[in-house]
DNA sequence: GGTTCTATTTGGAACGTTCTAATTCACGGA
DNA sequence: TCCGTGAATTAGAACGTTCCAAATAGAACC
């Protein structure tokens, strides 16, 4: 049956025998209205199966209830796991998440945040496409919106940000290479035009260095942060000679294209090459081998970021301490044993 | 600066010398309006930044711009290559898709969709959660609103739904491995309580009984249709005697979680037990073995999804026909070869 | 009975749009 | 001069909420 036209406030206290103000009140818990009243405004609310109109309020209102999650790339289940560390934060305090996907293009980036803004948005949590260009958050920040960035930060930006310590991460990983007695490690995926791969080579660098290995440049192999990525960048790595004995990867996205690489090549993963990932997402575990990867609490990331963002929003600042979350080495078996003298000269 | 209040459409009349009424037809692209004093409008928006209320205008209009994707389980691949399929469709027709994730959780459902329709979506794609109870969707769809069921779909319910053709799907996924030689085949993971469970056991069952193959109940093993789910389930599954010598899985979460298993009982899938999947996420082509599955065309679902959901929207209804996708069986390593008679039998 | 409280309840003006029904203006024809 | 026409613009009433200020009803006090 269900009448064309939805319910509102104004039927429910026709219904109720109490004025819309009242429904009004009831609607948000006040307690100045007597229980009674409330309870009798309450059934028939539930009889007429109202739902509350959340735009209209939000014309009066100060701020809405939604926050945006801008995600680069939704196919990455780590993005889909910090999705879910904020979710588990924002719905203990009515705040409804909201997920885009941006494909990591810029321009899908600009429509869904357009998009967001004028749905009134509470506040905006991004992983920035890769490409995007700093002013359109400075811009969003300025309009009173608070943003912040997460697992990604742009250059030159003062938009508060959560990340892992990815310069240590990449620098324990590179360590742990070294500790098996690899001389010549790769570091595989990623563009310069990000600010993360600068820190996570950065690392790389600084370990080879404190142990007294000259980094070889021609091993720094530049590609997509996915599979197919790794993929590419271990055939590159392998063509060089000598050629490298093991490899730092930029997510294990790369790490487990590059392992099937390997493969490919008819050479195992973890005895024949060594890998190492970065994220320690959920199947790194499962793989086989297991892959050796930087553990970066991400659920743990998402909760802080979530917090973070509820504080600004009360706080109704746009401004926030960036937050660097520890990382740690998950060693599995992806590394293999310590290579021994012949070999690393081979 | 930034003003504490956002510009609205009477800012922006004033500044370039028009009425809101003309301000509110340029916003809508109308042809009503000269183009001069258009894009004299156009500036002045420009100038100000200014953001479109859609919440006030969604008050006025029929309906939204948006509908929602609720999820049941983000973190799995498969979902979020659905979710990118919907997007490309719904983004050419001016709609954006927010989604949500309910975690497999019914009262976490209840929430979100609570959210969704608040905020005045135009229409709701679904993948219930695991224990929905049928009315709550009814109630919404009986409310106006159109209603797509993705993936799964609830008994008794009279929603449209956009499913593989999943009793196919299992038939040749077991007649595979049937004319491989197995004959103690066991299916792995999934609930009574889930349509989707029963047509794709149904299908199992049917090719067996084509076969003139005695189904043996004790093979089909219940479990949750995740990497876990699947690694309890084989174990259950290689406690019987004589045990099976392969498994039909739920899906391919179920799949890998399975041949995790077997690795760690000493077994190589592929050679020494034989594995089917189903959904072919792009996971199964890189995993070692790599994996035989049933490719639903995941990508193509959510098209046809969206696409129904746009007509449904446009013809404000909320019935529409099913669909249910072609099938194909992708045959990879990790059903190994045929069997000999010899081991069929040990 | 009149006052002053307190506890509830309510009217009505926003909020930022859209949309219908005017209004205005310039022009050509009678 | 007056009228009709059509193009361009606009006033003003919605839409469903919130929230302030004000009203109402008892109860308590003198």
């Amino acid at each position: 049956m269900a009448s064309r036209g939805k319910a509102t406030i104004l039927d429910i206290a026709s219904k109720a025998g109490v004025s819309k103000s009242t429904v009004s009140l009831v609607l948000q818990g006040s307690a100045l209205i007597r229980p009674e009243t409330a309870s009798r405004v309450r059934k028939a609310i539930e009889e007429v199966g109202y739902v509350y109109n959340r735009g209209a309020a939000n014309l009066r209102k100060a701020h809405s209830n939604v926050v945006g999650m801008v995600i680069n790339d939704l196919t990455n289940p780590f993005f889909a796991e910090l999705a879910v560390g904020m979710e588990r934060v924002f719905q203990s305090a009515g705040i409804v998440p909201f997920i885009a996907n941006t494909a990591e293009s810029p321009v899908r980036q600009g429509e869904v945040l357009k998009s967001l803004l004028e749905q009134g948005v509470a506040g905006l949590i991004v992983s920035p496409a890769h490409g995007t260009s700093p002013d359109a958050f400075e811009h969003i920040r300025s309009a009173g919106i608070p943003v912040i960035f997460t697992m990604r930060r742009l250059s030159g930006s003062r938009i508060p940000v959560v990340v892992p310590d990815n310069p240590r991460g990449a620098f324990l990983a590179t360590r742990h290479l070294i500790s098996k007695g690899h001389r010549r490690i790769a570091f595989l995926g990623g563009f310069p035009d990000m600010v993360v791969y600068h820190e996570r080579v950065g690392g790389y660098r600084e370990a080879l260095a404190a142990h007294g290995i000259v980094a070889d440049e021609t091993l720094v192999i530049q590609g997509d942060t996915n599979r197919k990525g790794g993929m590419s960048a271990i055939d590159t790595a392998l063509a060089f000679s000598p050629a490298p004995t093991a490899a730092v990867c930029f997510n294990d996205a790369v790490a487990f294209g590059a392992m099937t690489g390997l493969r490919k090549r008819g050479l195992e993963p973890g005895s024949d090459f060594a890998i190492v990932g970065f994220d320690d997402v959920a199947e790194a575990q499962h793989y086989m081998p297991a892959l050796t990867s930087v553990a970066v609490d991400t659920a743990g990331l998402g909760e802080r970021a979530a917090h973070t963002m509820l504080n600004m929003i009360r706080a109704g600042t746009t401004d926030a301490e960036s937050h660097i979350g520890a990382i740690s080495l998950i060693v599995r078996d992806s590394c293999g044993p310590d290579i021994t003298e012949a070999r690393r000269t081979a």
